[in-house]
DNA sequence: CACGTTACGGTTGAG
DNA sequence: GACTCAACCGTAACG
């Protein structure tokens, strides 16, 4: 909520990868980089250069890949949040739409 | 070398 | 206002 969407990243747990990319633990990747992911393995672009090109690990790659295909969107899951089955539903529902 | 899944540590967010 | 609890996050490692 206070912090923006994209840019600016965590400086607290902040981090650089095998890869080199700038990343945060516990935290989920910004929402450009998500769609570049999507984007380029829709291309015919190999995840593994995928990997290499938005500089995340292979691992999140393939992951995001497959919720891709499972739910088609590439947003997250609802993180946190009790759970209460009505707001799980509700969340799952408003994450597939 | 390319790919999927698991294991690990960490954050999130409603109640 | 602060704590709890389960789920999801992405990286690193395994096969």
């Amino acid at each position: 909520m206070a912090q923006d969407q994209s840019i600016v990243f965590d400086r607290r747990q902040a981090g650089v990868n095998q890869l080199g990319g700038v990343f945060v633990n516990g935290r989920p990747l910004p929402e450009y980089v998500r769609r570049r992911i999507v984007e380029l393995a829709l291309l015919g672009v190999r995840p593994c250069d995928i990997s290499r090109r938005l500089l995340v690990s292979h691992g999140c790659v393939s992951k995001i890949l497959t919720r891709f295909y499972e739910t088609g969107s590439i947003r997250p899951g609802s993180i946190g949040g009790s759970k209460t089955k009505v707001s799980i539903i509700n969340l799952a529902n408003a994450r597939i739409n």
